[in-house]
DNA sequence: GCAAGGTATATTGTATACAATTATACGAGG
DNA sequence: CCTCGTATAATTGTATACAATATACCTTGC
């Protein structure tokens, strides 16, 4: 929850634990393993060429990550995410992302400003190309930006794990419609009320952004994907 | 992040592991582990008489909570929680329990409100008398209530691991103030606003119950339980 | 034929053995 | 006396062996 100094990270890339979890975590995000599948412990150490212990200490991290829920003596299972689920992140996003981009008006750097100007001029010049794949990873690196600039470690890493959860539903719907072009420009009126340093209005703007982007995502789609109900939680089996 | 059933909650208290993580999550928030202090696997295993294995999940599980830190090949230690982050926590907490005072005030059950007006009712007794310990107990189930009462799995675990999070602080400074009866008192008129379905007041007053509760705590000498620095980050060592 | 119970099997939970890495202590050389 | 390097000890990382638990299938009795 804080003090993650990339360096000494436990998720280190150099440890086998490390290396399943980042694997698996992948995996799971990108669709590779589907929701309410079985993990088994043997199946993914041959899988990886290692043995149960770093798995099953990357499945406990996974855990808590809720990629996956444990149940004991049972199973790892690939969690699902419910519309309501969804919606609930979009709601905390809204507000957070808001607070995010007021304490960035204060805290952004000179490097980050620029990066974040970067990112917005590539956007639109990928946009007018049609290249959905960088617009999708320049998106997320915007939000990243951002996440940065606030100069908190606990937001940014509460943040970034919202962000990452949506993952799996975002780049199923950001692709298919004409969203990318209205998000870039939400985008670039987030980063101009940052440079204006105009803290109100940033956070404003970036509270609506996550709304736009939770309507747009209803709209396009997300019922058929998740299911009719927005309520109702899943089965346990 | 998702579906925590209690039922099939990983941090089972029947399993060796699920015992060891929250023992050790209570010893670190007691402070009977204090700040940077190394927790090493053999040591804690003999003493709760178990062998590494599940003492190493139990970390893994401790570090995801953020409250240790694990680095690689070295060992674990408990994490320092400067005021800058405690200020963090704050900001966070506000907006996210407005959120949740908002959505309760929709999806609250009779259960859940009987259990909020006894609760107010218990502690003013308990004021009167002294008793502090209960007034921070109440103080808890309070903020516990109402993040059930929200009906988001997701926002009522993130405001939960916040809220755990503080409780360092908070147990030092609570008990040591008249803090107890102005916080009844705010919690009073947040259950009022949410028993006369007003979603607006009742996520307002959650917002300032948290500021308030924040500016006390700062009055009443996080700085010098936390060190002067409100921004720097902890030493690596 | 069907239900209840038990046994076999698969899977997770835990302990332990071994490997790799890091910290420490001590001595040689300057 | 200080510094650097090496040897040794301590600690974590990983693999494997064993125990406990759950599941599926088969047997048995009605």
């Amino acid at each position: 929850m804080t003090n993650y100094d990339k360096k000494y990270d436990a998720n280190d890339k150099y440890s086998l634990r490390g290396r399943v979890f980042q694997k698996l975590r992948e995996d799971i995000l990108s669709g590779k393993y589907k929701e309410h599948e079985e993990l088994k412990e043997v199946a993914i150490g041959e899988e990886l060429g290692v043995s149960r212990t770093p798995v099953r200490e990357a499945f406990r991290q996974l855990e808590l990550e809720g990629l996956i829920r444990i149940v004991p003596n049972k199973g790892a299972y690939v969690t699902g995410i419910t519309a309501k689920d969804v919606k609930d992140i979009y709601m905390i996003r809204s507000l957070l992302e808001g607070l995010c981009a007021r304490l960035a008006t204060e805290k952004i750097s000179k490097e980050q400003m620029e990066e974040m100007e970067e990112n917005i001029y590539l956007a639109d010049f990928h946009e007018e190309k049609g290249h959905f794949d960088q617009i999708a990873e320049l998106d997320n690196r915007f939000h990243d930006i951002l996440y940065e600039a606030c100069d908190s470690k606990l937001l940014e890493h509460t943040l970034r794990d919202f962000h990452r959860y949506v993952l799996r539903v975002r780049q199923k719907t950001l692709a298919t419609n004409t969203r990318g072009r209205a998000s870039n420009d939400e985008h670039r009126q987030i980063m101009e009320a940052i440079k204006a340093g105009d803290a109100e209005l940033a956070e404003k703007l970036a509270n609506q952004h996550m709304i736009n982007a939770y309507d747009n995502m209803v709209k396009n789609g997300l019922k058929e994907i998740y299911g009719e109900s927005t309520g109702e939680t899943e089965k346990a089996e």
